[in-house]
DNA sequence: TGGCTATTTGGCCACAATGCCAAACAGATC
DNA sequence: GATCTGTTTGGCATTGTGGCCAAATAGCCA
């Protein structure tokens, strides 16, 4: 694998481990709606404060999404909206792989 | 976060955890010019053959690729092709990361 | 300044991921 | 069966991730 190519690779494959945790996800699909505050998505997802804003840490060092300081909270946005085009080819992986679930158990 | 919603990240995020490692990201990339053997990959991706083995595991557990064992070789070929159209967005998160950086350096 | 809310950071622990080597396993061929 | 090639699996060391708590930081308001 020549070097340039897989530095290439490692920059794609940061964005996508990035997204690649529950948490994370739901913080994108949220943010697609708008905006939000670390406060709004903690409520949501009830963890603790810090561990949703290590969350958006991690998104925000990949570059997926930006924040924003106004008075005491931070409003985070997305950056890149095409990043929920994936949600349609993940569904498809997904929705093969149940359909081979259900070929598998079907009695032929 | 509804039981239900988390159960679908969860599984989203499977499938994106799966990809997010520069060797498989090159694996699928091959992938889609055809169906390569456990060996030519090795060849390409230069480790150890078992590492590459079981980066294949991982994307076959994740549902993204099959395998199909002929004579004591095993090809691997995609099984959703959608799969990289990730990468066009992919790309643009990184194209925005660059441009940040040199609208950063540069002396306004 | 003091107290309040919102957020980030550091420390720590449990657990998962990565990569190599060695060993097991499968198929082909003699 | 013996052996060779190709592939997978197990074991192990190293490193990374995820989560909580506690502490630090930042902004608001009295």
């Amino acid at each position: 694998m020549y070097q340039k190519r897989k530095t290439i690779l490692e920059a794609r494959a940061k964005v996508l481990k990035a997204m690649a945790h529950p948490s994370r996800l739901f913080i994108l699909e949220e943010l697609e709606q708008g905006e939000r505050c670390v406060c709004d998505l903690t409520k949501m997802i009830g963890a603790d404060v810090s561990t949703v804003s290590k969350h958006l840490s991690v998104l925000k060092q990949a570059g997926i999404v930006i924040d924003d300081k106004r008075g005491n909270q931070v409003f985070y946005q997305l950056r890149v909206p095409c990043i929920l085009n994936f949600f349609d080819c993940i569904e498809s992986v997904l929705s093969e792989q149940a359909k081979a679930q259900v070929a598998c158990l079907t009695p032929s």
